[in-house]
DNA sequence: CATCGAGTAAACAGTC
DNA sequence: CGACTGTTTACTCGAT
């Protein structure tokens, strides 16, 4: 019935029409989340770093980023000791079982995987401090290293912009170099606080060349030290081809040599690695490449002695020399308990973010569509690989040479880019098939709550199906239950990207519904709802994780144990996730439970369900296993073969608040594993 | 190349 | 009558 071949033509329309006017059309038909037009992406937001206008980095994430590397230096320590400092860049070679003077437990597992507690137990006082001291040392360094660079590149793209004919006014830049300088000097002074916070901490001495000679040889650098300018500028990533359109926005740093020759690497799975690794192919990890800015480290010099004074912030103290340096280190810098309490703390804090899905691969992805709307159109956009140079920054690999979502309790950096995305969702651009949500993606919700305030103000094309979008609609509700109103409300107030076109995407939301088995419709007093049957949406997904060599491919190559396991766990979360998300999921007979999914991933088919699964009823009876729907009126009784009734009903029927299950949902990933 | 899952478009029926 | 809602069909695309 339809017309042919429109298709093709058709497809593209709707961008290139609606893609306008749409936003506020009828949007707000579905009472759309407030503030609709507001988010027209892009024009507000300051390209400048990077990041959005609002969320530029801020001194938080900075210290957040600190704190992380200094703990990875120390895992990698660890790490490093475990392996018998054995390898130099070969990252099997920590698997090595020469475990010297550490714990064979301890020697097998991913450095992620050790509490701080654990951390601390097996490196000695002497070592933390020194690891603690060397990081912080480096930091330092980094971070006078990027003022400058930060100023040079906003000279740079001042005159970029000027020669550009850019018709910024003035004034603008004016302002952005203001707000950037106070930026830096509020940074700087959270840094002097920061480093504060480390000097109780006791980063007593230590001999560089004794720390740095293991580190340097380790195969994945945490975040390199030179990277994290990057990070901030959210430099591009070495397969982000036709960005030049957008670089003039001062994202790129291509003068700057050292973040340019990172940057030549392949990408996808390990950027981590080829960001840590000089041309000549030796890891670079902490040893500064630093140039001339900031002094050499040499065997017997120290970070933070430099011109015969003791350069702790603060600290203006006179030495002799090196030795009579460290011992005032020892002395005044020393380690006390609140100040290792602290650092714990700290520890906790970087590990939970470890601990949380991570991004499979391609890192770009950041808000490209803020400065290219349309890219997030429907339609495949040609141009659409244009994103911002928003990358990969080294911030975003992790040792296990995965890359990580940089969301985190810690910073704020939503708004910096969708983690989630998949390769899949942004890249191309194109239009919005291939979702990796169902994927190995990330856990939806998880990644919902952490780039809430992304996906809610960029209009950037969520990466999840419409399914689990649906879903995950149904179940942030109290009642598992929606109208299809409802749920097009949630859309809307949850993405940016959903204000527009909404015809397009409404339809295909109830075209979900009406497809896949998983919805269920409840007739209730107030209309008709709409539920979610778990049982049948995880029937819908395929064990990717378990199929796909590719994954598994990425995984592994990127890999430490920790990556691995990161990985998978966060495939498992997202398995598992409607159950633990569901507290009335989580009873053990209900589908399977979460547990017995993870086998799916694990390459077993998933089957636990099909025992009832298999002969699932027609849609029409409601199997709201969903969630005993109880609310409905309806009594759900359909439920036919899933024994597990029992655990069913008794849960806790939507009282137990509904969105915090999310965080159930990411600690998951912790225990099981283990 | 076939198949499958997903997204998009659209026709159509029922209800409000 | 028109907007919504829900169902269904057709087609394209990308991945496997």
């Amino acid at each position: 019935m339809m017309v042919e071949s429109a298709s093709e033509t058709i497809r593209s329309a709707p961008s290139s029409q609606n893609g306008v006017g749409s936003l506020s059309g009828q949007a707000d038909g579905s009472g759309g989340g407030g503030a609709t037009g507001t988010t027209a992406s892009g024009t507000g937001r300051d390209v400048t770093t990077g990041t959005d206008s609002n969320g530029e980095m801020s001194p938080a994430e900075l210290l957040h980023f600190q704190q992380q590397q200094a703990l990875q230096v120390a895992r990698q320590f660890l790490l490093q000791q475990a392996s018998g400092l054995s390898s130099p860049g070969n990252n099997d070679s920590k698997q090595s079982a020469s475990a010297v003077q550490v714990p064979v437990s301890v020697a097998m597992m991913s450095p992620q995987m050790l509490t701080p507690q654990q951390m601390q137990q097996i490196l000695s006082p002497p070592q933390l401090q020194a690891l603690l001291q060397q990081q912080q040392a480096l930091m330092l360094q980094q971070l006078q290293e990027y003022y400058k660079k930060q100023q040079e590149q906003l000279h740079l793209q001042l005159l970029t912009q000027q020669q550009a004919g850019k018709p910024q006014p003035k004034e603008a830049l004016g302002n952005k170099q203001l707000a950037f300088q106070q930026q830096l000097l509020q940074m700087q002074q959270l840094q002097q606080q920061h480093l504060l916070n480390l000097q109780r901490q006791g980063l007593v001495s230590l001999q560089p060349s004794q720390a740095s000679g293991p580190l340097q040889t380790l195969p994945q650098a945490a975040v390199c030290p030179t990277d994290l300018p990057q990070l901030w500028k959210g430099e591009g990533a070495p397969g982000q081809p036709a960005e030049d359109s957008v670089k003039q926005e001062g994202l790129d740093l291509t003068g700057t040599a050292a973040t340019a020759t990172s940057f030549a690497a392949p990408p996808k799975v390990s950027p981590s690695l080829s960001h840590h690794t000089l041309p000549n192919g030796q890891p670079t990890v902490l040893t500064s490449r630093r140039d001339s800015s900031s002094h050499e480290e040499t065997p017997g010099s120290h970070p933070l002695y430099g011109h015969g004074e003791c350069k702790w912030p603060g600290c203006e103290t006179l030495c002799e020399d090196l030795g009579q340096f460290i011992k005032h280190l020892n002395t005044e810098h020393a380690l006390d308990d609140r100040s290792t309490a602290q650092c714990r703390v700290q520890m906790q804090v970087v590990q939970q973010l470890e601990i949380q899905p991570l991004e499979p691969r391609d890192p770009h992805l950041g808000h490209w569509s803020q400065y290219h709307p349309h890219c997030s159109q429907l339609n495949p956009v040609p141009d659409s690989s244009s994103f911002s140079k928003v990358t990969v920054s080294a911030a975003d690999s992790f040792p296990d040479g995965l890359v990580h979502p940089p969301t985190s309790a810690a910073a704020p950096v939503t708004p910096l880019r969708p983690p989630g995305l998949g390769s899949a969702s942004l890249h191309g651009g194109g239009p919005a098939r291939r979702r990796s949500s169902d994927k190995f993606c990330s856990p939806i919700s998880s990644e919902l709550a952490q780039n809430h305030e992304f996906y809610k103000n960029a209009d950037v094309r969520p990466p999840f199906t419409y399914a689990s979008l649906i879903r995950q609609a149904i179940l942030e509700t109290p009642d598992r239950q929606l109208t299809l109103n409802e749920i097009y409300n949630w859309f809307t107030r949850m993405f940016a990207y959903f204000r527009r076109n909404t015809a397009t995407w409404k339809n295909a939301v109830r075209h979900n519904l009406s497809l896949h088995k998983c919805f269920v419709r409840v007739e209730n007093v107030k209309g008709a709802v709409w539920t979610v049957d778990e049982r049948e949406y995880q029937k819908r997904r395929p064990p990717k994780m378990t199929g796909s060599p590719t994954l598994v491919k990425n995984m592994i190559s990127g890999l430490s144990y920790g990556a691995l396991n990161a990985s998978y766990q966060a495939a498992l979360a997202e398995s598992s996730f409607p159950l633990l998300n569901s507290p009335g999921m989580l009873n053990p007979g209900s589908t399977s439970s979460l547990l017995p999914l993870s086998h799916d991933d694990v390459g077993a088919p998933l089957e636990p369900l099909s025992s009832n699964g298999s002969s699932s009823p027609p849609r029409l009876s409601p199997p709201q296993y969903s969630h005993q729907v109880q609310v409905k009126e309806e009594p759900a009784e359909a439920e036919e073969d899933r024994q597990p009734g029992p655990s069913l009903g008794a849960p806790n029927p939507s009282a137990s608040g509904p969105p915090e299950d999310r965080d159930l949902e990411e600690e998951l990933p912790g225990e099981e594993l283990s």
